[in-house]
Order: C-alpha cells, then sequence, then structure tokens
RNA sequence: GGUCGCGUAGCUCAGCUGGAUAGAGCAUCUGCCUUCUAAGCAGACGGUCACAGGUUCGAAUCCUGUCGCGAUCACCA
C-alpha cells in the first residue's frame, strides 16, 4: 500500500474514532519545502464535517497519527495544516523494496490494451524541419510514455505521397533535372526532391508574371500557367495509372523515403507501421458513397459532397469535390478506418498533429462518429503548438526553415566545442568521442522541445542556440555520468542491489529528498500517459538531479567511512542512475557513462 | 465577425483536478575546484500571476467580461 492511501484510511479512522464522523475525502499534499514535514494533511476542508478551531482539530489528529502509525514519527501545525514526519525507516523499506526492480516505474502488470499513435506524417516533397522535429519527439516520447502505463503501442504515420504537390516536383525534375538523381548530386534524397519543389514554384512564378505583363488579370494568369496545367496533367495521368508517370513517381517518392529514413535514424526513432495516402484515399471514397447512401452526407448541385455540422456547432464541410476527386478529409477518414480493420484490438488512436488543425480533427472524429464507428470516442488528437522564429513563421519560400538534419548537426557541434574545452574524454577514442558529441547534441535539441507544454507554442531562436546549462537535457546526462563514475570507483559488492540494507539508518536530510524523489516516479509516468505529456517527464527528471547534484555537494558518497551507510549511498546513487536512464529513454533520449 | 488556444521575473518556462510566504533555468552580481567529473554547488537581485468583476474560509488555479497574441472558419494538404 502506497504511502497515501495508507494515510487516508489512517485519518478517516482518526475522524470516526475522536469525532465519531464518516469523512468522505481527505485531502494530502507534499510539504512544502519551508515547513518541517514529509506528508501535509489539510484540515480546512474537513471542518465541513469537524466542527471547531483547524489548529486544534490538527493537532488532536496529529498526536493520533504519531500514537496509531508506525510511519508517522512526528507532526507540527501550522495555522490549518497538519505536517506529518515520516519515519526514516519507512523509506529505507520502501526502497529496499523497489531497488532491485530495475523495471521501477513502468507497468508490469497485464497490457492495459492497444493505442495506434500517428506521428511525423510529412508531405514527400519537403524536407524535414524544426516544426516536424517537434512533432516527430512528442509522437514518439508519448508512444514511449503509453507503454511505460502498460499499453500496446504501434507507432505509425500517414505518408502524404499523393496529389498536386507531388506532380510538381516530378515535373520540375522532368523539365529541368537532366537525369540528375541523389548519387550523381551527392545530397539526400529529399533535399534533392525539395530543391525541385522549389524550382517549380520558381518557375510558375515567372510564368504569372510574364502573363501578367502580357497584359493577363492576375487571378486568370496564377490558374492558366502553362507549368500548373501541365502538374494538373501528370496528376490526371498519375491517377489513370499511366506508367511512365508512375514509374517517376515511385522512383523519386523512394528517394525521399531513403533521405527520411536517413533523418529518423539519425533522431533515433522509429515506427510500427506505415499508410500511405495514395493506398487510403480510394477507401476514403468508397466511405463517402456508403455515408452518402446512408443519409449523412448529401451532394450539392455541383456533384460535391457535405456533411452538413451546423447543429453540432460546426459549419458545413466537404468531403468530395465535385470531380469526384478526394479531399484531405476523404483521405483521413479512409486512413482511419484503415487501421482499424488492421487492427481490430486497438482501443484508441492518438493523432500527433499540429494545434493548426484543431479543427479538423474534431470534424474528422464527428464525421466517423455518426457514420457509426463505435471506435470514434476513442480518437485523440495531440494538438501542439506551432515552432516559430523570431521573425515568425518558417517560410521555405523565403528560406528561414531550419533544416532537421542541419540543426541536430549544428547541435553535435556545439557538443564537440565544448566538450573540447572541457578536455574530459581522455579515456575515449575519436569515435566514442565522436558518438558522445551526437547523443549530447541531441539530448539538448530534445530535451529543450520536450520540456515546454506541448499546447504551448515555441519560440525557436537560432541566433541563441540551444542551452547546455541550467534546464537541459546535457545537465541531466551530466549528472548521469557522475554517477557512473562514482559506480566505477565504488567497490563491486556494494553497488549490488542483492546486498540487504539496514532500515536503521538515520537519513541526511539530502537524501530523504532523494528518496521522495524516486519514489514520486511511478505516479509521474502515469500522469505523463494520461496527459500526453513528456514535459512531465522532463520537469520530474530535472528535480530529481538537481536534488541529486545537491546531495551530490554536500554528502561524501565513497569517503562515508560507516559500511552500511555508504553501501545505503552507494545503492542511492545506483538507483537514481537507473531512474534517470528510464526516464530519459522516455523522451527518446540517451545517457552517457562519461562525459 | 464566429470558434479554439495562450498571457506568470528582463528572457525561456514550472506551478493550473482551488490551499501556507508564487518556483526553476538563462542573464547580472557574490562565494566554492590539494576531497567522489565545476556542463556542478551555495547565495543575492528580480513578480500588480494581462486587466476587471464573481464564487470560496482560501483564487495564478474555477466562472463571466475586457484587452493582447496566435490558430482556424479553403473544392490546400
Amino acid at each position: 500500500m502506497d504511502l497515501n492511501t495508507l494515510l487516508t484510511t489512517h485519518v478517516k479512522e482518526a475522524a470516526s474514532v475522536l469525532k465519531g464522523v464518516d469523512l468522505p475525502t481527505v485531502e494530502l499534499q507534499p510539504t512544502r519545502k519551508d515547513f518541517t514535514g514529509d506528508i501535509t494533511l489539510v484540515v480546512f476542508p474537513m471542518l465541513r464535517f469537524v466542527k471547531g478551531n483547524p489548529e486544534v482539530i490538527g493537532r488532536e489528529f496529529g498526536e493520533y497519527l504519531k500514537t496509531h502509525v508506525e510511519e508517522v514519527a512526528d507532526f507540527n501545525v501550522i495555522k490549518g495544516f497538519l505536517n506529518l514526519v515520516i519515519s526514516d525507516s519507512y523509506y529505507l523499506k520502501t526502497f529496499n523494496a523497489v531497488k532491485e526492480d530495475s523495471q521501477f516505474g513502468f507497468w508490469s502488470g497485464e497490457s492495459k490494451g492497444s493505442v495506434m499513435v500517428e506521428y511525423s506524417s510529412p508531405n514527400t516533397n519537403k524536407p524535414l524541419h524544426l516544426g516536424h522535429l517537434r512533432n516527430i519527439l512528442l509522437g514518439y516520447s508519448v508512444s514511449e510514455i503509453l507503454k511505460a502505463a502498460g499499453k500496446k503501442v504501434y507507432k505509425t504515420q500517414i505518408i502524404n505521397d499523393r496529389g498536386i504537390h507531388i506532380c510538381k516536383s516530378m515535373l520540375a525534375w522532368k523539365k529541368f533535372g537532366h537525369g540528375e538523381t541523389p548519387e550523381s548530386a551527392g545530397i539526400k534524397g529529399d533535399k534533392l526532391v525539395g530543391n525541385y519543389y522549389v524550382a517549380f514554384d520558381k518557375a510558375y512564378k515567372q510564368e504569372v508574371a510574364e502573363l501578367i505583363a502580357g497584359g493577363m488579370e492576375k487571378e486568370t494568369a496564377e490558374k492558366e500557367a502553362p507549368i500548373l496545367l501541365e502538374a494538373q496533367e501528370m496528376l490526371r495521368n498519375w491517377e489513370s495509372g499511366d506508367p511512365e508517370t508512375v514509374d517517376l513517381w515511385k522512383t523519386m517518392n523512394g528517394w525521399v523515403y531513403k533521405g527520411f529514413d536517413k533523418t529518423y535514424s539519425a533522431m533515433g526513432v522509429d515506427f510500427d507501421e506505415l499508410y500511405y495516402e495514395s493506398d487510403t484515399y480510394l477507401l476514403g471514397k468508397d466511405v463517402v458513397q456508403k455515408g452518402l447512401n446512408q443519409g449523412v452526407f448529401y451532394k450539392k448541385p455541383d456533384g460535391s459532397v457535405w456533411i452538413d455540422l451546423t447543429e453540432d456547432g460546426l459549419d458545413e464541410k466537404i468531403v468530395l469535390r465535385a470531380d469526384g476527386t478526394a479531399v484531405y478529409m476523404t483521405q483521413d477518414i479512409g486512413t482511419a478506418i484503415m487501421r482499424a480493420d488492421n487492427h481490430p484490438e486497438i482501443e484508441g488512436m492518438v493523432y500527433t498533429v499540429g494545434n493548426e488543425q484543431d479543427y479538423h480533427f474534431k470534424v474528422l472524429f464527428l464525421i466517423l462518429k455518426k457514420l457509426g464507428y463505435s471506435w470514434a470516442d476513442q480518437l485523440y488528437h495531440l494538438s501542439y503548438g506551432m515552432v516559430d522564429l523570431p521573425s515568425g513563421k518558417m517560410k521555405s519560400r523565403e528560406g528561414t526553415v531550419v533544416d532537421a538534419d542541419d540543426l541536430m548537426a549544428e547541435m553535435a557541434r556545439t557538443a564537440e566545442a565544448i566538450s573540447r574545452e572541457l578536455g574530459k574524454l581522455d579515456a575515449y577514442n575519436e569515435e566514442e568521442k565522436q558518438d558522445l558529441y551526437r547523443v549530447i547534441g541531441l539530448g539538448a535539441l530534445k530535451y529543450y522541445i520536450l520540456k515546454v507544454d506541448p499546447r504551448k507554442r515555441i519560440l525557436f531562436n537560432p541566433e541563441e542556440s540551444v542551452d547546455f546549462q541550467g534546464n537541459t537535457g546535457p545537465f541531466v546526462q551530466y549528472t548521469y555520468a557522475r554517477i557512473q563514475s562514482i559506480i566505477r570507483k565504488a567497490d563491486p559488492n556494494e553497488t549490488q542491489f542483492e546486498q540487504a540494507l539496514g532500515t536503521h539508518l538515520e537519513l541526511h536530510p539530502k537524501e530523504r529528498e532523494l528518496l521522495k524523489g524516486l519514489l514520486l516516479f511511478p505516479e509521474t509516468v502515469v500522469n505523463a500517459a494520461e496527459q500526453y505529456s513528456p514535459a512531465l517527464i522532463a520537469n520530474y527528471t530535472y528535480d530529481l538531479v538537481k536534488e541529486f547534484n545537491s546531495f551530490y555537494q554536500q554528502v561524501s558518497i565513497l569517503g562515508e567511512s560507516d559500511i552500511a551507510k555508504r553501501r545505503f549511498r552507494v545503492q542511492l546513487t545506483a538507483k537514481i542512475g537507473e531512474v534517470i536512464a528510464s526516464a530519459f529513454s522516455l523522451l527518446g533520449i540517451q545517457v552517457p557513462e562519461r562525459m
């Protein structure tokens, strides 16, 4: 039984014995740092049931708990707050009970069901940038957190591999590419295709300008530019399965996927299952047709298909174009259904998509519900804020996009510069050092992005770059490396968790704080999963690490002469290291042995 | 204009299912490396929790309104 439920039971018991009343709820909270105690019972809410002066009542309850509950060593009352001091032996016993569990904090019971988490889902004509980075890191981390909380997770993405935008880069490559390939150009495939997407835009703008100069209306020119008409024809060719077009499409998409894979692997993320829009949009069209027959949708005179959501407080929304081609919504309907069909066992889907699409997902979930899918109310849009630059939104046309590959490389370079200056890595060869720089650089970047509440937008200033000190990934990594250094130097016998520890040690205040922090890990994981928030894990880890560093500075571990104390400190240190590694694994961040 | 989100120290953020004197990091300033890694520790400075009402014994937290910022309301994805 954990401490809170134990105390709740006894407080209720005290109420019944002392006052003869049934307390429906008991309010406990961690004692604030400035007061003596570990757990505080707030007396005020009890006044509704127990009449009297809160301070007097607090003292009465304190006396009762101190004499009847062995875990309560002492108490004090300040205003309406009953601060309970928990005995050292309770913390030591609890530590003994959990220290050998290498999966401490992770759900170890039966699976709590399956869930599918979608993230990344890029266009295939633009390289990944900082915005994708947040999406991918969030989705991956939430997946890991859900797993730790007992779910089976399928990591997935929908790849937007179809549509007019793809044809634009294909056409530009055909016109201006002269057969260039990633190999011949010596650049990643996604970058190559991205260049042609830009090349299309440039050519298109020029044509429009020329048409306007020739006396054409701007609006007409924008619609009639020959290169655009050509792209549209290419899309029709693609949809009708023209072999040459389909071949080119396959080739160029292949380049892009290879490039993306490199980026994903550099980031240390992966997927269990991929869905391609080119596979799902047809199913979406079928379902729309069915929904039309069911009366969920209706057709406008021009042939386009709509749903009327005005009764639900939303607007009318198009689900199929007049020419019968699919829109964004059509393919998302198809994708959701295909996923549910493939995995009847899943109990939920999480969509990691920016908050600019809040409305879209509201509508999507509502449509699926109206179509009668039972799983529709288990869909969740993990909505996150944009990543903006000081100058505003990132715009590829203005060249202000922060490229994901470049940024990761730059972070590693910064880590290298700092490391070289500190010069503590004599034990490593050059290759090991390079690995370490990547781990630290990535750690800084991932932590920087994941520590903020997903809902909030992030302002990224490339000039100032990401910190390596204070509340950062490297700070946590550094502490981990310190811990490993201690373990390397410690007597191997003493680091073994099987080595029993006494329960009658007198704890140093720093040790108590560390133990309290350690024991919070499991509930932190549960909370993070419930709220889909890696930020909770990051903040927890930071607090724990700060507490450890303070302990480290004030209390000698290996220098302690009392064997029982030293053994406890070494094991506590090792356990903290383990929890840091576990917590960081939930953020997708690695921890180094040295730094 | 409708809808949704956000507004806490100079900057970046915690705290938000109501509880004690609102916490960190960065920046600025002071100390601490002949003792386990100074990417660290200890401390100082810094606040009208956007504003105004309301609910409550108690509000940064809940409700209403106002202001500011952002997103969205496309036969783009």
